[in-house]
RNA sequence: GGCCGAGUGGCGGAAUUGGUAUACGCGUUCGACUUAAAAUCGAAUGACGAAAGUCAUACGGGUUCAAGUCCCGUCUCGGCUACCA
């Protein structure tokens, strides 16, 4: 008598796969056709930072999940891309040097090799000749052309700003990595300084980056951040004039139509235009509010809702009413968006009305309640009819918006203007452990892209990976690498001449490094481009793409950089992800996040290394629950799992065939659900439709056929014991197909519903589903029908298709 | 405050297009095997009830022959967002 015994099974078909590299995927030019007709799949999930700790539960769902896609397909006979590779540089790695003194290059290296190991031991049908590492110089060295592609468009460029500074890390920060006004990493409290750093203009793609979200096959929660993120308003911009000034101020509105109701104007405290509004009478309140907002912490900026503010001094000019009206400044009026000015309509807007009501501003109606609105006595922000609006009364709102800014375009004082919240991306980052920016600057400042033939631009070993206070990596230590001589044309002159540099020590953000990773995949070892165009328009766009995280940033960078290169004609498609599965999260079995610090992480390898094994693992977590919930860690559950498998293994090697086949419909009943499940990514009723087989079997008794069915419909989840089994069965692995005509049987059950409520069931022959007056007498014959029917039938219903027949009673 | 999800047995969850609510798993109980235990195998398991039956999908209404599913309102939990003019 012979036991499951996973460790044993999984070493062995691991080492059968490594040996056999069971899962390259083949290669167009290669060995495809040439005419490239065999259907792929390319799957992928985000590749992982590699930790120090390893896999951990959450990895695991989400590359299993990868996994049983790449498997289904594989064996479905498609041609299956599935990578894997690791996002190398960031701070983890940096920190740990500064502290132990041990490289990055060196520790990621370690990273990867723990990490490997550990995917190898989980069964992954993974090309492992495909490996990528965005810290390799092989691979950064096309990160950095990547960005002289968009350097020579001008979507790469510097500029001197405000910038997110982390105090801790000592770096500059992107939006989208400040949270709630603290570092994403550290979450330390961050601040604004004002430097000089680089930036992609993200912003000229802003408007196809939202009007193609809808299209995509992606969850709506991902869709729907975006396209906050984006934040496009349409409205228009009015430049009001200033009496007895030449300034004029432009500002930005969505309701052009409440112009009439405009009594005052808002100017961010950062707005430029301030100093020539100022009297001498105002000047030192002015200049004193300036001040404390800039000191200000975006958090108190945040909580303090109260409005404050104060007077410029000047007056600007109302276009519609020709009324002489306050300039104030706020710090609820920010800079960044918009013109950093907005003409305030108290009455029909809630900020504004708050403002007014603060330093006693007037207020203005300039909008009718349409009857039957709710009486809300603060002010009004929906749509009417407009009043006291001059030549405009009695027009709607939404007619109104666009007759005002025609009659202001007329008079060449407003125009139709959409604005969005996005931002340009900033990408400097004042860090060691990132790919080095190709640029030199020249004595005066002058910036010089590093030629594509002298890439990449290797990062230089230090011995200390500490930044220093001036804002500059560690990277400026290196004064070997730092200065070079190169042949430019001058910027004067326009000669070529040699010339002494010194390189940018700003590394990229390292999204930049994961924008690309998708389309390297296709030809990793390409010594000649960042990806061949032949394999690129073979395998890409992705299939399916498989994450839990990065809904914005991430998501939307990859978006931008491939409708660049589309632009470019380097790619052949505008969207770089066809389907987005994002996964939920596992947590601990009290519900909580695991945390180190809570000490309630599960290890995934304790899991395999208890006995359990790998094929457990897996297919405990995709019956976890839906992918897309997250889910708590149930131990009991695992014990479930493993006894399943285990069951699969005795009715396979332990237990004797049947000569009946009695089997057969369930047979094809459960080809039929596990596939449309895994259609449909519902893993977990995938699995349980499986453990329903296996119990039926375990009653009905087993054929050859059945085993042949469990194993190879098993394998996706469990490929070590699928394998095994397969082994034993003589079979392959192909998909197995169903037949509809096992499915029907000769009798069919009709459920009898009394208004609704079941009361009887009917056995019929299934050809008397067509005899609708034949199953309504037999329905009406059953005598638990007859109980509730005493006082008459009204109306029968019958329903074919959910062999159903409802019976309404008087 | 705004937007988006979710709420089903003791627990995780199933019900795909309005058509038998509670699949599958865990737990619990009983039985078989065993000197015993574990493992394994079998049976039962929403609540009340002897049964017939009645009541149950957060709560209150509605539409329908029929509602977990659709509509309106309320509550609770989770996520995102937060003065974006």
């Amino acid at each position: 008598m012979s036991r499951y015994n996973p460790q044993e099974i999984e070493k062995k078909w691991q080492k059968i796969w490594e040996k056999e590299q069971a899962f390259a995927a083949a290669e167009p030019g290669k060995d495809l056709p040439k005419d490239l007709k065999t259907p792929k799949k390319y799957i992928a999930e985000m590749f992982p930072y590699p930790s120090g700790a390893g896999l951990h539960v959450g990895h695991v769902r989400n590359f299993t999940i990868v996994d049983v896609l790449a498997r289904f397909y594989r064996q479905q006979e498609m041609n299956v891309l599935r990578p894997f590779g690791y996002d190398t540089f960031g701070l983890p790695a940096e920190n740990y040097a500064i502290k132990t003194g041990i490289s990055p290059q060196e520790a990621t290296e370690t990273n990867i090799n723990n990490f490997k190991k550990q995917l190898k031991r989980l069964g992954y049908a993974i090309d492992w000749s495909r490996e990528i590492n965005t810290s390799d110089p092989e691979y950064y060295r096309w990160t950095q052309w990547c960005f002289l592609q968009l350097y020579k468009k001008g979507l790469a460029y510097r500029r001197e700003s405000y910038q997110w500074w982390c105090p801790v890390d000592q770096t500059v920060l992107a939006n989208e990595q400040v949270e709630n006004g603290h570092c994403w990493r550290c979450g330390s409290e961050v601040e604004k300084k004002k430097m000089k750093q680089w930036f992609f203009k993200i912003t000229d793609y802003a408007d196809e980056l939202l009007n193609d979200i809808d299209a995509l096959d992606w969850p709506d929660k991902i869709k729907t951040m975006q396209k906050n993120w984006i934040g496009r308003s349409e409205g228009a911009e009015i430049e009001f004039e200033v009496e007895g000034n030449k300034n004029k101020i432009k500002v930005f509105t969505t309701r052009p139509d409440t112009i009439f109701g405009a009594t005052f104007l808002v100017l961010a405290p950062e707005h430029p235009v301030i100093s020539k509004l100022v009297t001498d009478k105002t000047k030192e309140k002015v200049d004193q509010y300036r001040e404390e907002t800039l000191k200000k912490s975006e958090i108190e900026r945040q909580e303090n809702k109260e409005k404050t503010g104060v007077f410029t001094g000047s007056y600007a000019i109302n276009p519609g009413t020709g009324e002489k009206i306050p300039i104030w400044i706020s710090d609820y009026v920010l800079m960044g968006y918009g013109e950093g000015a907005i003409m305030a309509v108290p009455a029909h807007d809630e900020r504004d009305f708050e403002f007014a009501e603060k330093f006693d501003l007037p207020v203005k109606q300039v909008i009718e309640k349409p009857e039957g609105v709710k009486d809300d006595e603060k002010c009004y922000s929906g749509e009417g009819e407009l009043i006291n609006s001059g030549h405009f009364n009695g027009t709607s709102t939404s007619d109104a918006r666009e007759m005002v800014v025609a009659w202001l375009e007329r008079q060449k004082i407003g125009k139709k203007k959409v604005t969005y919240k996005m931002r340009d991306w900033l990408i400097s980052r004042q860090r060691y452990w990132g790919c080095p920016i190709p640029i030199a600057y020249d004595e005066d400042g002058n910036e010089y892209p590093i030629p594509e033939d002298q890439l990449p631009v290797t990062i230089p070993e230090v011995k200390d990976y500490k930044p220093d206070n001036t804002g500059r990596s560690a990277l400026a230590k290196a004064k070997d690498w730092l200065s070079l001589e190169m042949e430019v044309k001058d910027p004067k002159t326009g000669e070529k001449v040699k010339k002494k540099l010194t390189r940018e020590t700003d590394t990229l953000d390292g999204y930049a490094c994961s924008s690309w990773y998708l389309w390297r995949y296709v030809s990793p070892s390409d010594k000649k481009a960042a990806w061949d165009k032949k394999a690129i328009s073979y395998w890409a766009p992705t299939d399916v793409y498989v994450g839990a995280d990065h809904a914005v940033a991430h998501l939307l960078y990859i978006r931008f950089w491939c409708k660049f290169f589309a632009d470019q004609g380097l790619l052949p498609f505008r969207e770089p992800v066809k389907t987005l599965l994002y996964n939920g999260y596992i947590n601990a079995p009290d519900g909580k996040k695991m945390s180190k610090s809570k000490g309630n992480v599960i290890d995934p390898l304790d899991i395999i290394d208890q006995g359990y094994g790998a094929d457990t693992l897996r297919t405990y977590e995709m019956f976890i629950g839906p992918y897309d919930l997250d889910a708590a860690w149930d131990p009991k559950s695992v014990g479930g799992v493993y006894r399943f498998l285990n069951r699969c293994w005795t009715l396979c090697f332990d237990k004797e065939l049947s000569k009946k086949d009695e089997t057969i419909s369930i047979r094809h009943k459960t080809i039929k659900k596990v596939t449309e499940d895994l259609h449909r990514n519902s893993f977990n009723t995938a699995v349980a439709a499986l453990m329903e087989y296996v119990n039926e079997l375990y009653k009905l008794g087993t054929t050859k056929e059945d085993l042949i069915a469990l194993a190879k419909l098993l394998k996706p989840f469990g490929p070590h014991l699928a394998s095994e089994m397969l082994e034993k069965l003589k079979a392959d692995d192909v998909w197995p197909t169903w037949d509809e005509k096992y499915l029907k049987s000769d009798t069919v059950e009709v459920i009898v519903q009394v208004n609704g409520k079941l009361r009887a069931k009917l056995s019929v022959d299934v050809n008397d589903l067509e005899d609708q007056k034949k199953i309504e007498k037999l329905a009406l014959e059953e005598k638990n029908v007859q109980n509730f029917t005493k006082n008459g039938v009204k109306k029968v219903i019958f329903v074919k298709k959910a062999k159903l027949i409802n019976i309404v009673a008087a």
